[in-house]
DNA sequence: ATTTTGATTAACCATGTAGTTAAATATAAC
DNA sequence: GTTATATTTAACTACATGGTTAATCAAAAT
């Protein structure tokens, strides 16, 4: 039913909605790190950190290379400019009926005197 | 232990993690709405409705104005904003990290020849 | 070859989500 | 004052989430 933006926009609202995950993008922006450097600031398990990637994973913001026994996570910016997108829709929507508010109570105004 | 921004940008990203909540979101930003005018579209009880009015109101994306008996729902901008303002931050960083990684290929390119 | 390391998977738990139906509440209309 | 309307609340269901520990797997180091 849902299509597949849909989808993928629930994934990545869903995969932003948690501060470990938020978190680990911004280590991410900085430099592509491996699951356990992910892990380190976090008081957590390796297995719960493992389980926060896939959900980044499967909202397609990240990619991993696999290096070995080592995963390198990398940030994908597509699925992310999507949400931003999506957003900003709304800003410039609001912006617009902002102005025209304004607008209407110069109206208004220039009317008073 | 989490601060009350990043609590909110987890309820706010949660709300936006879901088509019916977009779609009212979609129709609040065209103008203000009822409780059954934005249960309309949707083929869902009102019960359930109610309680997605109510994740989109703890994320303090809309508010209520209690009328009689019908409630009035409109959004508002600044927990919006401020979900766009995070993603945008990392928008802004990518774009410069591309600049920065376009740069070095023509300085490569410039130095092939 | 054995052990250590980096990471995933499985099984489990408590809590949350998204929906349901039925009952309750409060206002408006007759 | 009874009925109809707009909406919420309660109780319930099925499934998802975010965490745990223990077991597994594959590559690296000894």
């Amino acid at each position: 039913m849902v299509n597949q933006n849909e989808e993928n926009l629930n994934e990545v609202f869903h995969a932003l909605a948690n501060d470990t995950r938020r978190d680990m993008i911004r280590m991410m922006a900085e430099e592509e790190r491996t699951v356990s450097e992910l892990a380190e600031p976090f008081d957590m398990s390796l297995a719960a950190i493992s389980k926060h990637i896939k959900v980044l994973e499967r909202a397609n913001l990240i990619e991993r290379i696999v290096n070995g026994r080592t995963h390198i996570c990398r940030l994908k910016t597509e699925s992310l400019s999507q949400a931003t997108e999506w957003l900003h829709f709304y800003e410039k929507f609001w912006s617009k009926r902002f102005d025209l508010l304004e607008s209407e109570l110069m109206k208004a105004k220039r009317k008073e005197h």
